[in-house]
DNA sequence: ACAAAAGTGTTCGTCTTACACCCATGC
DNA sequence: GCATGGGTGTAAGACGAACACTTTTGT
């Protein structure tokens, strides 16, 4: 039972949404997500990494969740690396520091936007799926339950779709090191696994907020149902019922109206809401529901 | 950006559940969950959990999870531990290694077993709570829905309840170091922070069971709907009502009978089940539902 | 015969989904 | 007037919970 010589380090999937855009943080020109050493003076993983992100980005972090661990072994040494990796909320701030820019998060998992339609899907991804599936009756299932079937999309499932994808070698990470440069799939690679942790947050944060008000982290003060509306869409890649949306959103007493009205814009005027304070605590504990698709 | 010296250890929630009760392995007569270093030559952390569990237990592990990660700081160091926390499920083995036991998860958490009547909550446990809450409503109000109202009573919330009555100084492990030695409530105590560890892998488990159908790995190769029920509410601590039950599961195609009947007990035989393991991947995508109380 | 457990049918009410429609503003 | 977005009512249907009842064994 040797003891190992072991170093700690901080991911981040610091995610903020913007003008109906589900963006992430990256460094290295959207090449990583941001991350650094765990330093001795924090007293817990948590706020070390909230002191971390919140001195980079010169904004407070909302909420914050631990995603996962791993540890890679590093090639010759005795000697370990354990990269521990958070999901965030934040609004996205005025100043970033130097190298550091939010990206859309769709920019690297295209396929997960289904807003627009599903073209890519159909024109491209399926087809070269299929014939990676072959014959086997397996891998078609498999598929077609991740990837098939318009209605009945699950949109959690975004981890599971790019481990698929990277099995069927349509992913450049996978391909490192190998001769077989089979083209790609659109989509942005990232260093090591980081594109992983991202599909792991995005995956984490699509099924929460079905059960946790943790949306309004991502929003200003006062919105309009619209706005919360687009919010929800873009962090689930799907377009939601209207009517619908608006009636679960009341039934459940998240928001009160602040009174006020927007205007100048087209259509008519809309009442700005607010995030009642007093459910954070509530409905941590019971949950918040969702209107399926259109 | 000083570089850290720091260490790895893996702490285990191995669960299986037997004659109706849900149980952890524990070291040290019930006062550690088991845990051990991380090794060089584990090649991830969770094939290193593996190797470390199956060496203890002589018998293979079957669904492994991440819980959480979280680093103490040794005083005067400028050393850490990393501790990583891990769900697993088994069923118990004939040969576990000396200093281990299979202990009763409610032993730990006798309030989250409602399946004998609620007598130590309303009796014992609601009582001192009031008091501690005094005139907070606040406090009040996040009782109730934590521990109140019978009907209503979220399964998931172990972790929550467990902090709640750790604020309210009903829990030793919150007393160490301090003279008000306030009698605690029934329920062992456990080293470090190993009873939080606990809970939050019973908060796992009972959410998981919902959604992936993980009980499989607690079971025998085959079963009585009997038999699967009550380990279902072994680990819910709570009564499911079992014709809605039987139905749930049959509906959900997650079974198939054996052809076989059990013998020699009270009542009328009952047939024997399999689950079928080609639902290992339908059901890990779309979900498992379960009927609520008795 | 009776207790104990297995197993089935059906009703009632709630929650989800979808459709249809009216309202207020800018251009 | 008409396009755009805001907002409400309601009916069809799926699903969950509860109740009543029949069947098959051991003692």
């Amino acid at each position: 039972m040797s003891i190992d010589s072991v170093q700690a380090e901080l991911i981040a999937v610091l995610v903020a949404v913007t003008n109906g855009d589900a963006r992430v943080l990256t460094v290295e020109s959207g090449f990583a997500l941001p991350s650094g050493q765990l330093e001795p003076d924090h007293r817990s993983l948590q706020t070390g990494l909230r002191a971390w992100v919140e001195r980079q980005t010169h904004h407070p972090l909302g909420y914050v969740e631990q995603l996962y661990t791993f540890a890679d072994q590093l090639r010759g040494h005795h000697s370990r690396n354990v990269s521990i990796s958070y999901l965030a909320l934040s609004r996205e701030a005025a100043s970033t520091y130097p190298d550091a820019s939010w990206v859309s998060w769709y920019r690297y998992f295209p396929w997960e936007d289904r807003r627009q339609g599903i073209g890519l899907m159909q024109n491209v991804i399926l087809p070269r799926l299929l014939t990676w599936c072959g014959a086997s009756a397996e891998r078609r299932q498999r598929m077609g339950r991740l990837f098939g079937d318009e209605r009945r999309w699950n949109d959690e499932l975004v981890l599971e779709r790019y481990e698929f994808l990277f099995g069927a070698g349509l992913i450049p990470e996978a391909l490192r090191g190998q001769a077989t440069a089979a083209a790609a799939l659109p989509g942005l690679e990232m260093t090591h696994d980081h594109r992983r942790i991202l599909a792991t947050g995005m995956a984490r944060l699509r099924a929460k907020i079905k059960y946790r008000p943790v949306v309004f982290e991502l929003l200003a003060k006062s919105f309009t149902m619209l706005e919360l509306q687009q919010t929800m869409e873009a962090l689930a890649g799907q377009e939601l019922h209207k009517p619908n949306f608006r009636r679960l959103i009341t039934q459940q007493e998240l928001v009160e109206e602040t009174g006020e009205f927007t205007s100048g814009l087209a259509g008519r005027p809309a009442k700005l809401f607010r995030f009642r304070p007093s459910v954070i605590e509530e409905r941590s504990l019971s949950g918040t529901k969702l209107p399926l698709v259109k």
